[in-house]
DNA sequence: TGACTCTTTTG
DNA sequence: AAAAGAGTC
């Protein structure tokens, strides 16, 4: 029996906030009241490795919170464990839908996914509505003056700052429109084995943004032993904060912590434009690089036991914690990718499984980059030596010493002499590049 | 958002 | 002999 209420429904996606969302500021906005929903998507749970996934805990108390926040005013989220198109025909039987209102995703399944939707929401006269919201400018909103998409980063950030200087950070208070939601009796919540995880404990850095930590960004984020970074990527992935409220206070406080926003939203642009990347380099002709593919090496890198102290530092941290400090991230890249000489897809998929923040567009941006087949990538002769990294950012081994412990300097033989391992990666990029054709 | 190697400068 | 600079990978 169908509810005769007329609803406009809002999906949360990766916006999991009630506070300045567009797509539900628009929906609530509406003529209707307003049905929130949240689809755990089989499709993407069931590719899940791990029965005990940190990020699937993360958002299911991130959404048991939003749900008792509309719950205190007196609606209810409306959570199912389905396929998306399934979900909406379930929802389709059970009330009368007139609009749907999502906020944009512009990862190539995402888009697929939503297509497919919206077609079908199309055959029963219900209309879909979509917002940006997870990035400041998007597709094709920065262009060169020859309309074709920026690929270097440096020029795509001017102009989207002359932009952004002239047309304001918009603002969308969803959290004063709540009233507008529709009335109605708590909706039964899925359990976490209903969804086929375990719950596991999942400490979270705080939402609050930590002014002091801003102010300083430039001076401390290539020290992986001082809490220089603000630890929201995991908030920006899901959405828990808002992206222009973090641009207002990049704006007013440190034009480097801007840049790496605008870095963002630069690798989403990508994405969108050049949805390839996702399985092969952005260059083309580093697709013939001789990977050496030494599975027992990879395990050895994914373990923490190359013997390079701060690339194991910086796996083992990853391993333990499900994040890893940027500038680690950085050296732990290109080990894999030079020293190694192994497929920065592999590297790529281990950092999807284990980082909590993990997001398609950033993580495949900068494993190219890492890589040299990126755009704007770090030339392939550009190789880090890891010795030299820590000596310049974790001089003293805090950071060394955190992860590894009972930490000696000879620990572990290194599994490769860098020397060696330089020249080798040098002597293999250059012959693959050079037999492209 | 590197590092290596060779050369020149400086104390 | 160390530091700084230039060219190269």
């Amino acid at each position: 029996m169908k509810n005769i209420k007329s609803v406009t429904v809002f999906w949360f996606r990766r916006d999991l906030r009630l506070h300045d969302n567009h797509g539900l500021y628009e929906a609530l906005l509406s003529e209707n009241k307003v049905l929130p929903i949240f689809i755990f998507d089989k499709n993407i749970l069931d590719k899940l490795a791990a029965k005990k996934d940190k990020r699937v805990s993360f958002i299911y108390q991130t959404i048991q919170k939003i749900n008792a926040t509309l719950q205190k005013n007196g609606s209810s989220l409306y959570v199912v464990y389905d396929e998306p198109l399934q979900a909406f025909k379930n929802i389709y039987d059970t009330f009368d839908v007139k609009q749907v209102f999502t906020n944009h995703d512009y990862e190539p399944d995402a888009i697929k996914r939503d297509e497919q939707i919206k077609t079908w929401l199309a055959t029963k006269n219900i209309s879909f509505h979509t917002f940006k919201d997870q990035t400041i400018f998007e597709k094709k909103e920065v262009l060169k003056s020859d309309g074709l998409p920026y690929t270097v980063f440096t020029p795509y950030s001017k102009i989207w700052k002359q932009k952004l200087a002239i047309e304001k950070l918009k603002s969308f208070p969803s959290e004063t429109l709540l009233s507008r939601l529709l009335q109605i009796e708590p909706f039964p919540f899925p359990s976490m084995n209903e969804l086929g995880f375990e719950s596991s404990d999942v400490e979270i850095p705080s939402t609050e943004i930590n002014k002091k930590i801003i102010s300083q960004y430039h001076l401390s984020r290539n020290f992986p032993a001082l809490h220089g970074t603000s630890k929201l990527s995991i908030h920006l992935r899901f959405g828990t904060v808002s992206i222009r409220e973090l641009t207002a206070i990049a704006l007013e406080l440190n034009e480097q912590w801007l840049n790496e926003l605008i870095w963002r939203d630069f690798f989403m642009m990508i994405l969108f434009h050049f949805p390839d990347v996702v399985h092969t380099s952005f260059k083309k002709k580093y697709e013939n690089i001789a990977w050496r593919n030494n599975e027992t090496e990879f395990y050895k890198w994914c373990n923490g036991e190359t013997g390079y102290p701060i690339v194991d530092a910086g796996m083992r941290e990853l391993n333990e914690t499900g994040f890893m400090h940027n500038r680690v991230r950085m050296v732990v890249a290109s080990f894999l990718t030079k020293h190694l000489l192994i497929d920065w897809r592999w590297g790529e998929a281990y950092f999807a499984e284990k980082l909590l923040d993990y997001e398609l567009s950033s993580n495949n941006g900068n494993w190219q980059w890492a890589a040299g087949c990126g755009c704007d990538a770090a030339p392939y002769f550009r190789i880090f030596n890891p010795t030299e990294q820590t000596k310049k950012f974790d001089a003293d081994l805090i950071y060394t010493k955190k992860w590894i412990k009972n930490f000696t300097p000879n620990y572990l033989p290194p599994i490769v002499e860098h020397d060696f391992a330089r020249k080798r990666a040098l002597d293999v990029y250059k012959k693959s590049l050079a037999e492209f054709i």
